[in-house]
DNA sequence: ACCTGAACACCGTTCAAGT
DNA sequence: ACCTGAACACCGTTCAAGT
């Protein structure tokens, strides 16, 4: 007999930091309604919505808490496979996935953060672990650095993006989902072959943006692959010139 | 003596559809406050606020219109220097690059509109184009097909990224800011040998993120490229089975 | 047929008053 | 020291009343 009274409201909760992020996050989640007011926040918390304000001086820093709380658990699942450099296609991979998905189990959040910045501890010695990954691949130590930022901000960017028709009233997503169909089920073969030809293709990738994503995610990661071929390319040219330089040294002293 | 009135609000103008499209959109842009309200719209327009609602069903139908207009305006600015298939990289640079800036101009609606699909005639004949392109250099039509969603896709989420940004008020966005200046500036050496080394670098591109755009798509259309020089590799090879095949045939009848 | 203005529900936020 | 509840400014939207 925890709980108590017969209101709607949840369990009177000990009015903590850690306490209202966590319900919070949890409003953010599709169970949770999906959606982040005082108003909601104070009848999860069993408490008057202003009472927030006790430990937060506004939304903003609210927001912030919860995200540094999200970037934590993302980082926290992304990093367990954490595989040497000679699997760092991988190892990047799987990181992104990790956190599109944290992010994507609380759309409304995940739409709020994106933009962001938290700087926890956990997240900078993770980016410290990409780059060395990438470093130990072959890379430049700063060539490592800019693939890891691309890599992060294309990964929040799309994700986001996905975030952020989840969040839209279902009104609008079917509308959306209807002018594509439509659209692309009218297209006259003649003025656009190409497109009618690849309509199914296109609509099937609208539908699942997670498809897209891994297309992204696998092209871009060539991308890098080649940057990482061309520098162990450079790197074994510059080693040979040395070596000959000194053999040639070594011949003249 | 065009005006009248000694009022803030701009000229009287006739309530059309397109007026108050034309003044949501300025409403949209810096110079034009970066907000948009049926309170500001009405007093850009010179008419009541809710006026607008005689012209549309509410403001997602007016935030779709919008959006159509600007992407027309992106299309129009991409599609001038169409080049040739051989050509495919700098023209896709080129589309990515003006929707980028179209779109950055009105952060405001960029934020609004990255979600909202609006099925604009030109906007169609625009995606044939890069598809008919892609297909020229090489692809098959379904994978170029999927590479221009791709492209669109990235495009679109890093973009609306920007915006989120610049949306941001003055405030939040110096918080960020200084949250990155100050952590990377305060790495441990011995923590975070790699991320210390590349401080510099990192820390230029938060400041700019066209820099990271211009990377991500960059690296994202070399991986096009190799998906263009393995279809071709194939395609040759299947050629020369077949004409192998061919002669064999001819030998033997 | 189109515009106006009062009204409503909802939002984040403030502040004096309670315990 | 922490929570409550009335109040405020602002938002999108509705609707009866004007012309």
């Amino acid at each position: 007999m925890a709980e108590q009274g017969t209101t709607t409201a949840r369990r009177r909760v000990a009015l903590t930091r850690e306490a209202i992020v966590e319900a919070a996050i949890r409003l953010c989640s599709p169970e949770g309604g999906g959606v982040l007011t005082f108003s909601r926040l104070g009848k999860e918390l069993g408490a008057d919505p202003t009472a927030v304000y006790r430990h937060f001086r506004d939304k903003d820093e609210l927001i912030l808490a919860m995200t540094t709380v999200m970037v934590e658990e993302a980082v926290a699942l992304a990093s367990v496979d954490a595989l040497g450099p000679d699997r760092w296609r991988e190892s990047l991979t799987g990181s992104a996935r990790a956190v599109r998905a944290v992010y994507l189990e609380r759309p409304a959040l995940a739409v709020l953060a994106a933009v962001r910045t938290t700087a926890s501890d956990v997240e900078t010695s993770s980016v410290e672990q990409i780059i060395g990954m990438l470093h130990g691949a072959g890379l430049p130590v700063i060539e490592a650095a800019e693939c890891c930022r691309m890599l992060l901000d294309l990964t929040l960017a799309m994700t986001q993006s996905s975030a952020a028709f989840l969040v839209l009233d279902k009104e609008s997503q079917a509308k959306d989902d209807a002018a594509w169909s439509v659209q692309y089920g009218l297209l006259p073969e003649d003025r656009y072959p190409l497109l009618h030809q690849s309509a199914a293709r296109l609509t099937e990738l609208f539908r699942d943006d997670a498809q897209v994503f891994e297309l992204v995610l696998s092209t871009f990661l060539d991308g890098v692959a080649l940057k990482i071929e061309r520098a162990r390319a450079e790197q074994a040219r510059t080693e040979r010139t040395r070596t000959e330089q000194a053999r040639k040294g070594s011949a003249l002293g």
